[in-house]
Order: structure tokens, then sequence, then C-alpha cells
DNA sequence: TTGACATATTCCAATATTGGAATATATTAT
DNA sequence: ATAATATATTCCAATATTGGAATATGTCAA
């Protein structure tokens, strides 16, 4: 067996920095090819590769302008990834950590009265 | 050039369906490896092998119990995901998206209008 | 039609992962 | 000391990815 695929799902999708840097750059603007691989100084076929998987994966969406390809992100794809982390934030908020602070002072106090 | 290593961070490590359902497993309490084995219905060097990557980035810690070994989730590593996502979270909002019906309404209105 | 330009695809080598099987290590019980 | 139990590690085969280079495809302009 091998890894996961990355066109798997956008948590493969996102895992990959330059995957990543290519959704900043994108998020709410239209960019061609060209105009990304000048931006990000990767050459032309790197870009299409990347924007390759993430299209794949719903991440970003294609708009053919003439012989350019305009692309722009597809945000909504990133919500799974939201859903999943924050069912677990509770376990590291701060009000949290407070309390737990909290009840250890509380403790070493209650320690030191005795 | 290969892919970027399960290890190499919190992104990396969760694309891995397998461990994020470990997560979910293991979130908010303790387990021991045969347990999550036994619950999971995976073999033990397995569940020790996903241990290991989530271990490599934090996610998980572990504790020593005499021959057993208790882990648990570290769930403050999934922080950087969350901030990375919500970055985003206004181009897909419902907000927006209202936002957007709303105008397009408008917009066929005026022009019936003329 | 031919050339120039924009983008996608194919081929290749290097690499890391996954699961399974076997084995090693550590700790407790007899 | 020895056996049993819990966990980690190593070895292996199959596989997918990445980046680079070369090439193919598609579109516009002269």
């Amino acid at each position: 067996m091998a890894r996961t695929r990355t066109t798997y799902d956008p948590f493969n999708a996102i895992a990959e920095p330059k995957r990543r840097a290519l959704i900043e750059m994108l998020i709410g603007k239209e960019m061609t090819v060209s105009q990304i691989s000048e931006r990000m100084g990767w050459n032309q076929p790197m870009v299409s590769k990347h924007l390759g998987v993430l299209k794949k994966v719903g991440l970003v969406s294609e708009r053919k302008e003439g012989r350019y390809r305009a692309y722009r992100v597809n945000a909504v794809q990133l919500k799974p990834v939201k859903e999943w982390v924050i069912q677990f934030e509770q376990f590291w908020s701060n009000s949290l950590d407070h309390l737990e602070d909290y009840l250890n002072e509380i403790q070493s106090k209650e320690v030191k009265d005795e």
C-alpha cells in the first residue's frame, strides 16, 4: 500500500506547502497560470501540476479565456477541514487552559494551608 | 523529490484518514495501544506506527504506565490548521453567498424596471 | 499557413509511505 | 530465571508523489 492520494480529499491536497501557498496567492481573485508562475517564481509545468491536484479535489476552478486559463479558489471545499478541526477546539482553548491554571492554583493554596 | 513528509507538520500528519480517526477516538481521554488496537480493529504495529507519526508532530503525547503506554491528544497542535483555514472562511460563508444573491436580485429588478 | 505564445501532459529518477510479517525490547507475573 | 504480555522497530513490496526536462495541445496573430 502507499500513501493516501493527494487527490483523495482536501486534507491531502493542502498537505503540500506549495499548494497552500498557491491557495493563499489565489484567494479572492482570478489569475492565469503564467501570472502565478511569475509571482511564485515556479516554472509553468509546476504551477499547472499543482493546480491540477487542487482542481481534482475541487479547491480551484478554471475558466477558459482565449489561450489563457483563469483559476480561482473554491474556498467552500475547505469547510470540511475547518469542521473537522474545530470539533477539537475546546481541548486547546485558552479558557480551558486558564481553568486548569486556576484549579492548580487553588490546589497549591490548599496544600499550603495544611 | 518526493512528497512532503508525514512528519513535516500537522497538515501532513492529519492527511491520512486513519490518523484522523485515531485523533477522533483519542480526544479528551487517554488510551493504551492495545485498547486502541481493539477498538479500531487494527493490528498493534499499525497502531504504534500511526501514533509514532502523530507523536513526531506533537499531536499526541505518551505517558509510560508500567508496560502500558497511555496516549493522549495534544489538540493545540491543530491550531495552526484551524488558523490557516479560517482565513479563507469569508470566501465561503453563507452571509456572503446571501449578499451575492441579494445583489443579483437587485440587479435583475433594475433590469426589469427599464 | 506559419510562428509565437499559454498551458497541459508525459517521461523519468529519487524518495517516503503504507501495511504485513517478523522480530526486538521492556515489564510484569509465576 | 522463565514465560507472558505490551509495545516498538525492522524488513519488505507496492505505490504515488515531486521536480525537471521534454514534448504535446490549443489558440491567437501576421
